[in-house]
DNA sequence: TAAAAGTAAAGTATATCTGTTTGACTTATA
DNA sequence: TATAAGTCAAACAGATATACTTTACTTTTA
């Protein structure tokens, strides 16, 4: 409900207006007659929008990437122990001092990886990625 | 060094390779010279290409508060505690269950508002959202 | 399974973005 | 305080993206 008009995004108006309408749960053949078009533009111009949104996280991805000088692979079947540790031996050799403590670093793993970790076991493999002030960074 | 050309982003390929160059720690001056262009180019393509990593944040965070039915605002000088609470009562008012428990929750806020926290006291008033899956997004 | 909802493809006018230059100005830094 | 490094602004050609249409499919759902 906030306006938070975050203007100057990588959406243009209408395509952040169909998804606003979308999410309020108006059919593409609703909007279409609400602005006079066809339902196939709104389509297009849903998945236009879309696919702006795959590129913005691609385009964070690549920056956080340039930051990191240190990253590395996780296997699956790794302990999470295991990735935290070879996370601080890394920083280490980097010289890089680690801006989270070991619990921090394992829970913010959890969280980021969510879909790849079942208790504290990874069952898909991943990137990690250090940068220099410190902080990690999942691919 | 990985490659993970994570191509169909919002910069160009000129944007990305200025910002590759620059973070391994060349002048604007001397990019130029590589390129055989001026260096006011590259300062405005550098320009360009950190305006397109902005939009690309908002993108995301107007897609994130898009899918937040519930948001609201945390002011200086609250607890950490009272904030965990507060969204769960918001959760449980529109039915939403959410996806942490108190603890992990505390813990996520913490981090993701860090600049903002210290020790459980907020500093600085932020927003919070909570989607339909139960998630929380700090804005 | 029929109707509703959504996607695909190709074409197009128009709008916006990019890379560039030049000249003048500002900010760091040795 | 010089010199190096970087930024601003205006201008412009060329590239790319956008919002549309139409016709023809595919997927979802009651």
């Amino acid at each position: 409900m906030t306006k938070m008009d975050t203007d100057e995004t990588t959406l243009t108006e209408r395509q952040m207006e169909v998804l606003r309408l979308r999410n309020e749960g108006y059919s593409q053949a609703e909007i279409a007659q609400k602005f006079g078009k066809t339902k196939q533009n709104i389509s297009t111009i849903e998945k236009m929008a879309w696919s702006n949104v795959k590129k913005a996280e691609n385009t964070l991805k690549f920056v956080k990437l340039l930051e990191a000088p240190i990253w590395f692979s996780v296997a699956e079947n790794t302990d999470l122990d295991e990735i935290v540790g070879r996370i601080f031996s890394e920083a280490d050799k980097a010289k890089i001092h680690m801006a989270y403590d070991r619990l921090s670093l394992a829970m913010k793993i959890r969280e980021e990886a969510r879909d790849k970790i079942k208790h504290r076991l990874i069952l898909k493999g991943f990137e990690i990625g250090i940068n220099k002030a410190g902080e990690m960074i999942l691919v």
